[in-house]
DNA sequence: TCGCGTCACTAACGGGCGTTAGTAAGACCC
DNA sequence: GGGTCTTACTAACGCCCGTTAGTGACGCGA
């Protein structure tokens, strides 16, 4: 089907020299003396055969792969509501471009002997992880065996570098916006269950400002969502029926949307009734109605910096263990001034139904 | 700093055999008799060492990478919107990973060559290539050499097998739900520009609806989006200011936000003074104020046709040259009966004004 | 006992590249 | 003009695998 296209070999014939010369030319080695005349020539001839190294052989020859894996560990339902994966892809891919390498998608490999296979194949020469790994033995195994590994989004056990959004700053921020503006009674809707550490930080920033504000945490304040908009949706529905609060912290943008469906749901408005902060600060979350105010999470730049650490590693730099990028706090519309206290809504079936 | 690990000979010699054998037990070939005796050593020294093939060797010794490439053509800015992206991606893996293949992803190289470095390095063996190609001539070239190739979403004169969605069908059906409420002053924002296919098959779409119904087609009621909300609000506006219309067609329900944003900031409610239906269903748009009727995209599927048709190709099998994926209309909540003709807004300068 | 066929394996090669060691040719010095 | 030094290149090996040709052991019928 495909040609045979053309090696060193044939570029070596076609400038009369021998394919090591070509192969000093092509590589631009400084340590061995070629006359200009016969490195013209040997371009000349590459150029003209349209010549391109074959990177499996060139790695065989004791080359690295030139390529990082980026491993989704997410479930398919979570990474297509994640609306910052390919921001997030993006900043990696260009991370990986300037040093001249390739990204290889891996979206969840449940399989034992994923990372494995990947690295000791010699398929890539290094592994991004993002999403939940929990007390992942096998990775673990795979980084103590030295090899180059950045974790992305999620805190462990583990000891290999790891970058992430400061999490508990962001929420805090968000929080204490809320009681800047005089909410004093603040739900927060988890952005993940528990198990993740991204939510429990989440939850951290939010303890921590309601300290600082001298308001007691009350456990019956928080619901706890997952990922897609129906549960911020469920969550707040819940919290409207169960207690009294004029703003909500919903920790994921993406939810905060279902929830402010719930608030509408419920015959409250927003601001008036309800305030609300998110966190993402997805690409819509200015066009949510009312327009969001939320906590900026730099997904470019998460990915970016997640990529240089992990080709800094694979370099043999020295590389930090905990990478924490800042958030910032993005003041829309949908936070206003305290408004009068309310009780909970009465039960009506209807709200709590699902969408299609 | 990474160990170097065991290699066939490894595995040879600690099964006390040659590395032949070795590698006639591990890839199974039954033309070679082997005693099972002979083969449970092997395939135990193989696991005692977690033995794993070197994936470039093999290629070089006349295999295949293993590997297809995805491309993505389009502008950062428009894969940061993309809320569909994520599932497409994940139907190319899974594609992939049903042939023991895996992805490589390259978003957007302007740089020229950048197919034929891919694709002649043996990195990868064959190609989905996704987002406005225009007259790429590189990319013809690369095709007619006989390389594997998969057109993903874009229509061009190249033949290429391509995949996409049926977007005359899935627009007429949008326009013709409109009509079918009793709408006959149906405006339209198109996704993106014209240049692109998909922004003018849908709205060979909305034209052929229209036909149908006897509406005669008013180019001034088609307003010209680009990829992002901004552009929707904009558009948007621009017809709210300029004509009257009691519904909108905008092909895409990002731009759908937008534009459901610029109809409140002119003081119009959604169904009943403006209907709108969507495209694309993303995740998010059950969720919106209303909730959004709009034409739903397979996404996952999209992606995964795409994957299947490459391997494929690259199996040698014959494959169709155009394959075209159905949409359905999801009914939800944002069309309404027809409302009361009214005139055209009043221009204010605040509405057109852009968010943060 | 020889010839023949099967079984179970081994030796050796090829793939395309990087690289080390080595060689011929010219320049230079006394 | 024999020796050393530099310049400009080449021959040959290794990376790790798949694969083809070939070999020795064995059983069996004539």
């Amino acid at each position: 089907m495909a040609h045979s296209w053309p090696t060193s070999t044939d570029v070596a014939r076609l400038a009369g020299v021998s394919r090591t010369t070509v192969s000093f030319v092509l590589n631009e080695r400084n340590d061995m003396a070629i006359s200009p005349a016969t490195r013209d020539r040997v371009l000349e001839a590459a150029n003209a055969l349209g010549y391109q190294p074959n990177a499996p052989a060139r790695q065989l020859a004791g080359g690295a792969s030139l390529t990082i894996g980026l491993v989704l560990r997410q479930e398919p339902s979570q990474v297509a509501s994640d609306a910052l994966l390919p921001q997030t892809v993006q900043g990696v891919g260009d991370a990986a471009r300037g040093a001249d390498y390739q990204v290889l998608v891996e979206s969840l490999p449940p399989a034992p002997g994923g990372y494995r296979r990947l690295l000791h194949s010699r398929r890539v020469d290094g592994l991004i992880v993002s999403g939940p790994l929990a007390d992942d033995v096998e990775l673990r195994r795979v980084f103590e065996d030295g090899s180059p590994i950045v974790l992305q989004g999620h805190a462990t056990t583990l000891t290999a570098p790891s970058v992430d959004v400061d999490n508990v700053a962001g929420a805090r921020a968000a929080v204490s916006h809320l009681v800047e503006r005089g909410h004093k009674s603040i739900a927060m809707i988890t952005n993940a269950p528990l198990t993740y550490t991204s939510a429990t930080e989440r939850l951290d920033g939010y303890k921590l400002a309601l300290r600082e504000a001298g308001i007691k945490f009350d456990p019956a304040l928080v619901a706890e969502g997952a990922f897609v908009a129906q549960s911020g949706f469920a969550a707040m529905s819940t919290l409207l029926h169960s207690r009294s609060f004029t703003a909500v912290f919903v920790a994921s943008d993406v939810l905060a949307l279902g929830a402010m469906g719930a608030v509408r749901a419920g015959g409250l408005r927003i601001p008036s009734d309800i305030s609300i902060v998110g966190f993402d600060d997805i690409p819509l979350a200015a066009y949510f109605d009312p327009p969001l105010t939320t906590v900026s999470v730099p997904a470019y730049a998460l990915g970016k910096t997640a990529g240089n650490l992990l080709l800094a590693q694979i370099r043999g730099e020295p590389v930090p263990q905990r990478t924490l990028l800042d958030t910032e706090l993005k003041v829309r519309e949908s936070v206003g001034p305290v408004a009068a206290r309310r009780q909970p809504l009465e039960r009506t079936d209807k709200i709590a139904s699902e969408r299609s």
